[in-house]
DNA sequence: GACTAACCGAGACGGTACGTCCTGTCTTGTC
DNA sequence: GACAAGACAGGACGTACCGTCTCGGTTAGTC
């Protein structure tokens, strides 16, 4: 029965990430600043310096937050690889496409390019519960002989996110389901036995 | 055949460039000021907005100069798309690994997630030029038949080079040859006929 | 009895307005610059823009500090106007000759000649303050029938002071003792009853 | 037959002086630089630097030309001092009133209290010959019997001049003939034999 | 009548200071 | 002791001018 954060004012914490989401959505990342969030949440500068190191590390916060709400990725299982990949594709396609998430994700490259200590963060508060997951299913699905054993989980990950990634970070082409169909068709191919 | 910038200096703007590219690989991107800029390159701050629109245009100009300069990617063709994609990737790798070049490629991504007439301009600029050489070697080893007729370029280049983009833009594991080479194998597979 | 500026540092505001005043005595004025007492004093900019309006104001307040310190003309009463006003024009002579004193009434002479507003201010707070010592002297002196009771202070006051400012400001010929004398005596005759 | 300026354009000379007197007056001095005068008189920034050391020394030269073309105080002799003088004080007035000429005198003000080499061109320049004159007419009203003889000319006109002067530079009061006149009353019985 | 030097307009240049904005720290008084 | 509020030292921003410096194009006076 620990109380980790004795005093803190629960109010406060939510209220600035909230007020960060909210203006990463608004306006361009430059113009953000912790004066503006400070502001925007009705908090002194003070309460935002007392709980985080950075602007970035708010950001990373505010995202965790607003995905643990979504229930990041359930990663589903009918059976088939290639559908549920597809699903997963999708619903990446959807966000990276959606004015309410891609801003925040827009904001968490940006920090994290800057700083290798939140890239790190990012990693392994982010990235590696995700990867874990498709981990599982990965070596269920190569059980079941769908894919080859011989390849490395996060590299077939990789495989299937990078082509996305690459495409939404370079603002390249357009990212939609039939792009995403298309990858999962590559991909899967590459992978099969 | 006229003169596009009538009296710029041209002693100014490789100061300018060479300063800039200097100081990425000295320090860590958020410390660099067009004032340090500026001042390291002997100029004055007025010279740098007179010619660039921001930091960003000039990061962009910094690591155009010295591409056009090394003559990026001059796009083998031994024959087999396999070999030559090897020795691409693994360029590629090397590049994402050297202190000389990575922090000018972290720059341009920061700067154009930052702003999008940026990214625009990185496309068209850097990406597209690439990708158009790219496009000519695979049509000719779609003649060849060494992969499918029924796949785009863009999206077959991506499936190359996303995963590696991936893995280096978030850190999330290390860059080498091998690796590069498991991408092509894996790649070579999702396109064979 | 509020407290009129709840949070301002003490430590700051006179700093700065040492610095003033010790860079006015040093330097041509032209020279003085905001950044320069901002330096000086130890200070942020920004401290010296939250509490005043532009470098004159803050030439205003140094002055304004230092003759408050120095107790401004304590203008004596001997029963004898000449003599009295012989003493004050003498002490007048002693500032605008003084290398202490000298550089900051010539500031303070090129700002108000710039800003209507600031020029008030120094009749406000400096000259107005002044006369009205001035203006109970005449009268003492007028009650005495020592001068004319049918001559403003204000107008009787300016022949006194007008002459010597005039050769001040335009440098036109020496400012000593015996041209105060001559002053007070030309004065006082056109003043006698 | 000398040529004293071999190949001056006296276009651009007059065009740069009027610019400077239409500039003095439209706008607070402050904000007069010397390239808006060059471009308000569509003229290189390097013609007015070829011929003048500073901005303060156009503006000695635009009030120079100004008053030379009005023909500055004609010092009047009608044989009685005190009338010539309540002309001059009250043409006076009229300068220090008129917004034509009256920011003129002030940015000489200001110039010169910045500049000692400028100052000392003024007094030449400008204030000795209206002196000479005045000395001139004293002698004459000495001659005549109506000033006393011991007085310099120098502290004589002061007397009129300081006064009014004063009032002028610290804006403390109105400034009208009535007030001239009084002043030139009280000068003259200071003056009287 | 062609030559040639100085002057001209234009404006880029290395600088300096401006006044604003934000950072991260600190201080004050409230809850 | 956490909090809202906000002053503080510091530093970069983007702008405005400074005074110097080319750049071509007149424009006189000389041969």
């Amino acid at each position: 029965m620990t109380t980790e954060y004795p005093r803190r004012s629960e109010r406060s914490r939510s209220a600035i990430l909230v007020a960060t989401q909210d203006l990463i959505r608004e306006q361009p990342y430059p113009k953000i600043t912790i004066e503006g969030i400070a502001a925007r949440a009705g908090v002194g500068k003070q309460t935002i310096y007392r709980w985080w190191r950075s602007k970035g590390a708010v950001v990373v916060d505010a995202l965790a937050t607003q995905n643990s709400t979504d229930d990041l990725l359930p990663l589903p299982d009918t059976g088939d690889l290639a559908t549920d990949m597809r699903t997963v594709l999708r619903a990446t396609v959807d966000e990276f496409t959606s004015p309410d998430v891609e801003p925040l994700f827009r904001a968490l490259a940006i920090e994290s390019l800057q700083d290798p200590a939140l890239q790190r963060q990012v990693v392994d508060q982010i990235y590696r519960p995700q990867l874990a997951q498709v981990d599982v299913r990965f070596r269920s699905a190569q059980k079941q002989g769908q894919i080859r054993s011989d390849v490395d989980s996060a590299i077939a990950f990789e495989l299937f996110v990078g082509p996305i990634f690459h495409r939404w970070m370079n603002g390249t082409f357009t990212l939609d389901y039939a792009h995403a169909d298309t990858v999962v068709h590559l991909a899967m191919r590459a992978l099969a036995p």
